[in-house]
DNA sequence: AACGCGACCTGCGAGC
DNA sequence: TGCTCGCAGGTCGCGT
């Protein structure tokens, strides 16, 4: 499920239910979930329980809790405690975080539960649920960031990044992000634009749907040589996931319940709003605008399909050099 | 450096 | 009804 959009409006979500609180219990139902967490399921749940949420950062695709330290945990001031670890999560592909009363039956999918000190009208319960494993949670160092900016998108911006997601880059809704620093390191690849597009540690927060709709909507090719592609081109095609993205985040605004982060936002945005991404053999509204009939056309590409329009986003001509 | 895989998982619908 | 296949919005690590 999760792109950007989805991780934002999870984090939006969850950052007013949990900042300030404390971590009085720890489940661990399916440790297959804590994969990444290399000390396994107790060393986990010991140095969760006691510790005080921060704040809900995200970079990318990744989400981070940071958290006092769990003996320093009875200070007053939960927004500006400092922070050395935090609890890291990466939905994956079907990865969700939801707030639950205790009284809910537990989730056919749910691998960690969290139990929150109470607090007047929220749910004591975070829980995390995934059907296929792909996500998790782990806990992670935070460090410096070496550009001066925040690490992520945060209530708090504090120039401190999980160590975990140090190497994904800035996404193109983030106010620090570089097009400069982009479209350098875009030009110095030698590789296709949607590869390029999806690499995190060059732009993050795309994946594969707003990928091929910001490629529709710039009219490109996915596969685009990224080493002659020009300024304007570049500017296009991040202007459109920008845009692609932000109507994206507006829309899942209407999937946040206020009882408990609803990631099942995906029906009525994408039914409504795609242009290209999953409309194999459906008309290019483009073209169809333009009495021109063209289907919408699907192929494998890394493993996975990818959605253009046949006349609007032609196929590039095979670059035999210059000289 | 770049790319192509496989690995990590469960569940759904289509087709037989 | 039950089986197999292909498919699903991600990331990591390996070999070439």
């Amino acid at each position: 499920m999760p792109e950007l959009p989805e991780v934002e409006v999870v984090r939006r979500g969850l950052v007013s239910w949990v900042r300030g609180r404390t971590i009085t219990g720890v489940d661990v139902l399916d440790p297959r979930s804590l994969r990444r967490h290399a000390l396994g399921p107790e060393d986990f749940a010991g140095n969760l329980e006691g510790a005080r949420v921060l704040d809900v950062v995200r970079r990318g695709k990744f989400l981070w809790l940071p958290l006092t330290d769990s003996t320093a945990a009875d200070r007053g001031d939960a927004g500006t405690g400092t922070a050395a670890v935090a609890l890291m999560a990466h939905l994956g592909m079907s990865g969700q975080l939801l707030m639950q009363d205790p009284d809910v039956p537990d989730e056919k999918h749910l691998k960690v539960r969290l139990r929150l000190s109470p607090a007047e009208g929220m749910p004591e319960q975070l829980r995390f649920v995934d059907q296929r494993i792909f996500g998790g949670l782990f806990l992670t160092s935070l460090i410096p960031t070496d550009d001066g900016g925040p690490g992520g998108l945060a209530e708090t911006p504090l120039p401190l990044i999980a160590e975990e997601a140090s190497h994904i880059a800035r996404d193109p809704l983030d106010p620090y992000f570089s097009f400069d620093t982009f479209y350098g390191r875009l030009r110095a690849r030698r590789t296709g634009l949607k590869r390029a597009l999806l690499d995190q540690g060059l732009v993050s927060g795309i994946g594969n749907i707003y990928a091929d709709e910001a490629l529709w909507l710039a009219k490109l090719h996915y596969a685009r040589p990224t080493d002659t592609l020009r300024r304007a081109d570049a500017e296009r095609v991040l202007d459109a996931a920008r845009e692609v993205m932000t109507d994206a985040l507006a829309a899942g605004g209407t999937s946040f319940d206020s009882l408990y982060v609803n990631v099942n936002g995906a029906s009525g945005y994408f039914s409504r709003s795609l242009n290209s991404y999953g409309r194999e053999g459906q008309e290019c509204r483009r073209c169809a605008a333009a009495g021109i009939v063209s289907l919408i056309k699907r192929e494998q590409f890394m493993n996975r399909s990818s959605y253009t329009c046949p006349v609007c986003q032609p196929r590039p001509r095979p670059s035999r050099g210059r000289w």
